[in-house]
DNA sequence: CCTATACCTTCAAGTGGGTTGAAGGTATAG
DNA sequence: CTATACCTTCAACCCACTTGAAGGTATAGG
């Protein structure tokens, strides 16, 4: 199948797809005899392979090491155990963080509706100006 | 005061001080005799109030448009709560994308941890072969 | 006066994870 | 014969910076 189709089987633009085998993420399918590239079933496995790791927020670092080890034969157990766990302890950060963050935005939108628009004695502004800061 | 130490007050690295200068988000500020960069109180609180956006979330060209408009002296605050009701509304969508992450690594960890490591036949990736996919 | 160090300067290039666009080839239906 | 919907490569662009090279300056100690 060409690339379009591919893409649309694993729900990745083909932009993304030329990429990945780019930066030797993913081997470089066959040929057609006018030079599309054609892909197979398995092609498409490691695909939406590559497509679920990143969706879970894998760096392509990660993806292109533990696919070599897989297409090599190896098991990547270990590797993606680990990665899955890291990234796990990651994403409960990126909550954490977005958490506070969402909590400030509820303040500040809370202040400001009690605000008119007489600037600048009462102006929305004022409410950014002396807050402890959120990250960092 | 120098670059290194207005980067200390503020809580932003000195590269990303002269990158804000480069991208026109705020104005170059003075220059010692020897052409060091020369900070007053004013540009530091400014840079507090750019970093301030700037971990928000609020992308740089909207960062750039409130603080012209502030410089000149108009009021941002239209401007300011249209931004962040838009940054608080993809910070929702972007909690909500991480807890349905989150809830696929924990069932990915629960099952990774009922699987001894004989691979292939019992492997922490084969958990990753049929799922359906987490985005889009 | 010399030196070590801790800053500062500019400019260019690199990062990640792709997307977008130009310029052109191909497959298929009407 | 043409319209269209694909496909190809290559280069440049996106964001928000960071990093590195090559060099200047300020200050303290010996």
């Amino acid at each position: 199948m060409k690339i379009g189709e591919a893409a649309r089987r694993v729900g990745l633009e083909p932009s993304a797809i030329r990429f990945y085998e780019s930066a030797a993420v993913v081997p470089a399918p066959g040929r057609t005899a006018s030079g599309y590239r054609d892909y197979q079933e398995g092609d498409v496995e490691t695909l939406r392979f590559v497509h679920r790791l990143r969706s879970l927020g894998l760096p392509l670092d990660d993806v292109r090491g533990i696919l070599n080890l897989s297409l090599s034969g190896q098991a990547p157990c270990m590797p993606v155990r680990e990665a899955i766990a890291r990234e796990a302890a990651a994403i409960d950060d990126r909550i954490a963080d977005l958490l506070r963050l969402r909590n400030e935005f509820a303040r500040l939108q809370e202040e400001a509706a009690d605000m008119t628009d007489n600037w600048p004695a009462s102006c929305v502004c004022h409410v950014l100006d002396d807050k402890e800061q959120v990250n960092e």
